[in-house]
DNA sequence: GCTGGCCTTGACGCCCACGTCAACGTCTAC
DNA sequence: GTAGACGTTGACGTGGGCGTCAAGGCCAGC
């Protein structure tokens, strides 16, 4: 089969394609006229490649499963330079959520405090937004960095003529 | 003062000082000399940039910040605009670490699979797999890059004639 | 013969936050 | 006056995975 076809029946683009035999990761024959020709197996290793980039994968680290499959195995982690880039994989995976979460909580902190103090901003400036507001005046801590002062405003522009 | 001390105080560089300017998100007077001359609260307003980067933002989503403090205001989150890019950001974090989550469950079960496809792939060749080798030389996994030896073959090559 | 659809190579564009180099101006100290 | 530390603008490079032309070859059907 030629490039398009192949393309058409793997969800992807001639361009991919021919990147991917740049990087010598799917070489293809030649016909006579020089057009790229695949086989069924083709196909095989282009779906593995696939599957791994949506998990995530660079296209060197699918290489092993690929080189793995050409090699006559029946899957592309057959081979344990495979499964070494599994267990590189978790635990990029598991770094990077635990990174993820840490900065999810950082965030999800400043993001309460913020708007506490914004509140505390809006109620000192006598605005109705609110009821009795019996807690008002700005909590004095709870790891506030910058001076929580100047009630006016809470708007962006600093003029409210 | 200014760039390189300006860069020196906040821990970055003249370059990204002047990509930022680029940007218009911290643009600098001039001196007589066209050097460009910053004051403490230009230092103020990167470093609410740089502590917004190292959570991941992007430089556009630090500008609500940075003009919320240049409007005059006692915090860069004690604006609208940058409560939203908070709670936009926690909506893509939480988002971002729910897909990974996802993945790393998938890599995991694919790993587990394919190691227990090799083992029964191993046992049936008769291959010795090796004394009982409990706690001997070489950790038998937990990361190791380097391949541990090959028990027999289990390498890339094919050849099973 | 001609149109249209497929194919070829080559080369630049994109995104993002800068790094790096070049060629040159400015100021201070000796 | 000269070295050297700082500053200036401009432009290209990086990494990853392609997208998007451009200019042309090959082949089938009418």
């Amino acid at each position: 089969m030629r490039i398009g076809e192949l393309a058409r029946r793997a969800g992807t683009t001639t361009r991919t394609l021919r990147h991917y035999e740049s990087l010598g990761l799917l070489p293809a024959r030649r016909a006579g006229n020089g057009y790229r020709t695949y086989d069924e197996d083709d196909l095989r290793l282009l779906r593995q490649i696939r599957v791994l980039q949506e998990f995530g994968f660079g296209l060197e680290e699918t290489r092993p499963f690929v080189e793995c499959l050409r090699a006559g195995h029946p899957a592309g982690d057959s081979c344990p330079a495979s499964l070494e880039v599994y267990r590189r994989k978790l635990a990029e995976l598991d770094d990077c959520i635990a990174r993820l979460r840490h900065v999810r909580e950082e965030v999800g902190t400043q993001l309460a405090r913020a708007e506490r103090e914004v509140a505390a901003l809006r109620a000192a400036a006598n605005v109705p937004g609110g009821p009795p507001a019996q807690c008002a005046l700005a909590p004095p801590d709870t790891g506030t960095p910058p001076n929580a002062e100047s009630p006016s405003d809470t708007e962006m522009e600093p003029s409210t003529p």
